[in-house]
DNA sequence: TTAAAATAAAACCAAAAGGTGTTATATTAA
DNA sequence: TTAATATAACACCTTTTGGTTTTATTTTAA
């Protein structure tokens, strides 16, 4: 489930890790304490710890017999990026451009 | 493929996907013109359609013999708004609001 | 030093994803 | 009115995903 080298989009794409993003965001937790906050099955939740891990949303560090999982936000800029090219296309800012384009030109 | 409720986060998850996005945000284009920019198939060009469709994220209309798509990018809003949540993450925005709080008690 | 706690590792499974090729069906240009 | 074009509809296949249960292994508290 995890020599695929999981990508941000890809791993934001479930419900359940995006839950665990929020989770992990507000503090760190140990693997069954996360788990108890969901319904399915602790292993599942381990692997999709695995999932955010590999795409570095996620960072696991081992504290005696626990592994404690935090937040790593970072890589979600790389989706706010993409989007910033889409966002030219809602809330009609393209027509915005063009307009003052077209008044550059007409004022050289 | 395609009873299942596709949404924005799982539509955009596939690179395939995002680069239709990018295609179709330039100029509405016929299937077959659309399968020409990719190296698969034109049958798996029209199911990754479907699933965009099912995102509201593209929109087919049929003229003549052929099915015109286009971009319609209001579902990722969904998205940027999913993601300020973490911006106060990044840019350590969190450590400015917590003193703009604590400097607005003091004033008080 | 041993039982309990916490995780890790393994084996397995059904369904979904992403892909293929083939066969209709509708539309248009000769 | 028929051949070519463009898409739609099927049937099929392999890999990945998201899940399960069972069996180690490591760590700590008695």
């Amino acid at each position: 489930m995890s020599a695929v080298r999981h990508d941000v989009f890809q791993a934001i794409a479930d419900p359940t890790r995006r839950e665990l993003l929020r989770l992990l965001s507000r503090e760190e937790m140990p693997i069954a304490k996360i788990a108890s906050h969901f319904s399915v099955s602790r292993t599942a939740i381990v692997k999709h710890l695995q999932i955010l891990s590999d795409a570095k949303l996620v960072i696991g560090r081992k504290e005696g017999r626990e592994r404690l999982y935090s937040l790593q936000p970072e890589p979600l800029e790389e989706v706010k990026q993409w989007l910033t090219y889409y966002e030219q296309f809602w809330n009609n800012k393209l027509t915005m451009l063009k307009y003052i384009a077209e008044n550059d030109q007409e004022n050289s």
